[in-house]
RNA sequence: GCGGGCGUGGCGAAAUUGGCAGACGCACUAGACUUAGGAUCUAGCGCCUCACGGCAUGUGGGUUCGAGUCCCUCCGCCCGCACCA
């Protein structure tokens, strides 16, 4: 029997290989997602989160919120708006950068190698991408745009009286109109008298982009500052490496001056609680009152800065921070060397040490004692490093017996501990602990007692402002964001320096080119990469009229950090190929801002915080419409690695599986997941996989080796990376997008688990069949099978080859029934993003028409549109089949009609309080109100109820009616 | 410690406004077609019970004719921040 060896033909299935290839290739030479700037249309702009081009490649959990904008999109697009989709490449960073000081290969062949492997990638996955409005951060073409801006951001200052980003002139114009006193060094000068270095370093203080000498992250081990948030745990967050603070002089952005505005505009935009709670959180704002202490026989005040001036006359000492300026002033001799040497030691422990041993107390007495604005008691002065230089004042006044940080310090050097609220309804054993509720009322405070802690901080606010003792203050805990680098690969900052003042390069000779350099590390003498660059200098245009022709300056040698790029970047999407602006008018107008924003929730006191950051400051200068970037934001879910372990005996070659590991000493080491099968470990795959594993022994359990397995970020270290391009070769691209979305709620972290699968590919499988007729195989009769062929017989019928056929009849009710099911399904699942629901709707339609052998056009053309969004291929596929000669994705979103949706009538359950007790037939066409007459009307219910009265009578149309007696 | 989220079968999960809990899929079981099955089809699949029926959404309580859903208590898990005065 010859014709045996055809049994497992393609032929028979769904060819995604070949289908997905073609309709690839189609949507790229006729551009179907190209997107014009201009349109009668509704724009609505659908933005991901644009990746770092890493040489790792896409692993399965990139793709998940690139799938679901991309769903959107295509679903935005069918119902009638003209969607702006791009997608680009964040490609200045780090990793690109260390690869070239390894290899000495250039980063930008490395980043163009990378990118060219994403784009296949995601070309594979069918995202439909307007390609044309590619953007790559490293682009000078973009990166001009980029250092652009950075020069309006050098150019202005906030101005806290309009609340406004404003032209740095209007300060200067100020200053000379005033003739302003201005802070120089330690002097006050007026602004006529000084020199262009002094007015220089006089605005540096009110620019946006700023240079400062200020305490910053330093990395020694990249050689680098970085961001706050780019430090976690006291390591850096790409490569772990420990973080010290130095001071430096620095490029910072003042996004300070935002905190208030960041904080407020939260509540107008669409983004989740927890992210929004991150940021206020990030942002830190406390609203308090600064007072002053003075100290006892000395010129000097302290500042310091309280939530809680209630507790004012609990206080029983003040705290400086090691590094406060006064520590130095007030210390008496006698302390003097012990004050020092713990200012000395303090400075030398890093933020790491510090927050390792956090309960470590530490602190000395400086000698000098400070007054009590209200009771004019002398109160000691102590330092200590729980209070931070960094926030407030740099100075507390401590309350031991309500805050828990003070009491340690007091309970530990035994200071006084003096009550000054009392809990509400509860005995306290202020010995053990403070009481730092913001509950209980007043006492042993003079004029607040009685007063409820709400009522005492108001009234103790009052009181100091009125006897000029100090005043209302809000603080934040946003810090300006460093922003120079001392890294090669990024856009240079666009700075030079002529006589040591910064001065910004002329807008017309943008881009400054990143310089070539012999090698990616910084200078013998500390300086960065760029300091290698042969003639790294500027020559202004026109010339300093006393400067010599042909004289250049110093450029800036840092460069920006990898946030300058994506701070703005969903606005060059809008025009992504002009180069006489960053964006036009026209386009920025039509766009505004992005309307749905996918992407990964780690960015949310980064990216997140600077995007919104630099639209502020735009707007401000009027150069775009919108205060904030994304209307609305959705974090989609991490998709978290299933890793797999063997058990390797101590000291041995020999393997023990996971349920006989207990009788031995075993260490557990992570095996590659590609040569594991439902925790069935491959023993030959598995000798191969290493050299030293060749001699591998193994303990087996029922013959098999089981691993063990847990749920851990996937990385390549774990050996638990699955990879996209595998999915898409065994299953099809449509299959993975299906099952990615099938997975569960977008927003949720899941493990990735290949088994289910094959759940997904069987319903494209069974929905490709249905519109298939089996055919008798040419190549089948070729080989010379002459048995008479059955198509009754299922094994018979596998030999048959497949031909795409749909009914011209006219669909019944039932069928109707089940198509507009669906689209009213899918359509409320795609607006609110619950795209998992929709593939169980699919699954249930398609098994709903196989079993009433449905092959008819009219259910086929809408449910191959509705299909469309998740299934690309598969639906354009079909869609060409029906003999639609345009793509799908020009064509129109169904609408559901509603009377195909229910039955005529409806046999309701009749329960009384609660028991049902018999089912009732009920029109639908009735309102509530009829049905309620009908079911009091019915001879059946009457029966029921026996002469009672209802009480009241619940009725839901379509679901259920409750009598109440 | 503070803040945010969550808890439903063996597993991923559904239940949109308080209205038939567990849709859909995976895994599993049985059967059909088979020389064969990692194909396809049919049926079953929360727990207890031969059955009738009863019990079930982390725990305990409350509101309601009716609670997975709302309120309170406790327990557990995940995420973020953390000496921020």
């Amino acid at each position: 029997m010859k014709w045996v060896k055809f049994r497992y033909s393609y032929n028979m299935e769904y060819n995604f290989r070949e289908t997905e290839k073609k309709w690839q290739h189609y949507w790229a030479t006729h551009k179907t997602f190209r997107t014009e700037n201009s349109s009668t249309k509704k724009k609505y702009y659908v933005l991901d989160m644009f990746p770092y081009p890493s040489g790792a490649g896409l692993h399965v959990g990139h793709p998940l919120g690139y799938i679901a904008s991309d769903i959107y999109a295509r679903y935005k697009r069918l119902t009638g708006f003209n969607v702006l989709h791009p997608m680009g490449f964040d490609s200045f960073g780090l990793p690109a950068e260390q690869y070239a000081i390894q290899t000495g290969q250039h980063p930008s062949i490395t980043t163009e190698h990378n990118i060219a492997r994403y784009r296949e990638q995601l070309d594979n996955l069918a995202l439909s991408f307007d390609w044309d409005r590619e953007v790559r951060t490293s682009d000078p073409e973009y990166y001009k745009w980029t250092q652009w801006i950075f020069l309006k951001l050098f150019n202005s200052w906030y101005n806290t009286e309009t609340g406004k980003t404003e032209p740095i002139e209007k300060l200067e114009e100020k200053f000379t109109l005033h003739n302003a006193q201005c802070a120089v060094g330690a002097a006050n000068k007026s602004w006529d008298d000084l020199n262009e270095k002094e007015r220089s370093d006089v605005l540096m203080d009110y620019r946006l982009a700023y240079l400062s000498e200020a305490t910053v992250n330093w990395c020694p081990a990249m050689g680098t500052v970085l961001a706050n948030d780019e430090v976690k745990d006291g390591v850096s967050e790409r490569g772990g490496y420990p973080v010290e603070r130095k001071k430096m002089k620095q490029w910072s952005m003042r996004i300070t001056a935002f905190a208030d505005r960041l904080l407020n505009d939260l509540e107008g935009i669409d983004w989740s609680e927890s992210i929004k709670e991150q940021q206020r959180n990030w942002i830190g704002k406390s609203e308090g009152v600064e007072i002053n202490f003075a100290i006892h026989n000395a010129q000097f005040t302290i500042q310091i800065f309280t939530t809680r001036p209630d507790t004012i006359f609990g206080v029983s000492y003040i705290t400086l921070a090691p590094e406060h300026e006064l520590v130095e002033k007030i210390t008496t001799n006698a302390q003097r060397e012990a004050v020092l040497a713990y200012v000395e030691e303090s400075k030398n422990r890093s933020d790491r040490e510090r927050m390792a041993d956090i309960k470590r107390i530490s602190g000395v007495f400086t000698g000098a004692y400070a007054i009590h604005p209200f009771t004019g008691n002398q109160i000691p002065v102590w330092v200590g490093d729980y209070v931070l230089a960094g926030y407030g004042t740099g100075a507390v006044m401590a309350v031991p017996a309500h805050d828990s940080r003070d009491f340690a310090f007091a309970n530990h050097f035994n200071l006084e501990r003096p009550k000054v609220i009392q809990p509400k309804n509860a005995e306290w054993d202020f010995d053990k602990e403070s009481y730092d509720e913001k509950e209980g009322s007043c006492i042993n405070s003079d004029f607040l007692n009685g007063l409820t802690v709400k009522d005492a901080i108001k009234k103790a606010i009052d009181e100091i402002e009125k006897r000029k003792l100090g005043k209302r203050q809000i603080n934040y805990r946003l810090r300006d964001a460093a922003f120079g680098r001392q890294r090669y690969w990024g856009e240079p900052i666009p700075i030079y320096y002529e006589n040591g003042i910064p001065k910004p390069v002329d807008e017309k000779d943008l881009p400054v080119i990143l310089p070539e350099v012999d090698k990616y590390l910084p200078t013998a003498d500390g300086e960065p990469p760029l300091a290698r660059a042969k003639n790294w200098k500027y020559r202004p245009h026109p010339l300093p009229i006393s400067k010599g022709e042909g004289e250049s300056f110093p450029l800036e040698t840092t460069t920006m950090p990898g946030w300058a790029g994506s701070s703005w970047y969903f606005l060059r999407y809008m025009d992504a190929k002009n180069d006489k602006e960053f964006a036009g008018k026209d386009a920025i107008n039509y766009w505004q801002d992005v309307d749905l924003y996918i992407g990964g929730s780690e960015h949310a006191t980064g990216h997140l915080l600077y995007v919104r950051f630099w639209t502020k400051a735009l707007y401000d200068l009027g150069l775009i419409p919108v205060i904030e970037p994304a209307k609305k934001l959705i974090n989609q879910g991490m998709i978290q690695g299933r890793s797999n372990f063997v058990y390797r005996i101590k000291d041995s070659n020999t393997y023990v599986s996971k349920n006989l590991k207990e009788n031995h000493e075993t260490i557990a080491t992570n095996v590659d997941v590609n040569i594991v099968e439902d925790d069935i470990l491959d023993i030959e795959k598995f000798r191969q996989w290493r050299e030293e594993n060749a001699k591998a022994k193994f303990l087996l359990e029922d013959g098999k080796y089981i691993c063990g397995n847990e749920v851990e970020k996937m990385s390549k270290s774990k050996w638990n990376v699955v990879n996209p391009d595998d999915m898409i070769e065994k299953y099809g691209a449509d299959c993975l997008r299906l099952y990615e979305m099938f997975l569960g709620p977008l927003e949720l972290s899941k493990p990735w688990n290949t088994n289910g699968i094959s759940g997904t590919s069987n319903f494209i499988r069974k929905l490709w069949r249905l519109y298939h007729q089996r055919q008798i195989s040419n190549r089948q009769l070729a080989v010379g099978n002459e048995q008479p062929i059955n198509t009754e017989s299922k094994s018979d019928v596998q030999f048959l080859l497949n031909k795409f056929h749909v009914s011209e009849e006219k669909p019944d009710r039932k069928e109707l029934k089940s198509l507009h099911k669906l689209i009213k399904k899918v359509t409320e699942d795609i607006e609110r993003f619950s795209f998992n629901t929709s593939v169980s709707s699919f699954m249930i339609c398609v098994n709903e028409l196989t079993a009433m052998k449905c092959k008819k056009r009219e259910i086929l053309d809408p449910l191959a549109v509705l299909l469309s969004p998740y299934a690309p291929h598969v639906a354009e596929e079909l869609w060409n089949l029906l003999g639609h000669k345009e793509s799908v994705t020009y064509t129109k979103w169904p609408e559901y009609k509603a009377e195909f949706l229910n039955e005529d009538s409806f046999a309701y359950p009749i329960s009384i309080n609660g028991k049902t007790k018999m089912n009732l037939e009920i029109s639908l066409a009735l309102n509530k109100d009829e049905i309620e007459k009908e079911v009091m009307n019915s001879e059946e219910v009457k029966k029921l109820f026996q002469g009672q009265s209802p009480k009241k009578v619940i009725v839901v149309p379509g679901r259920i009616i409750n009598i109440v007696v």
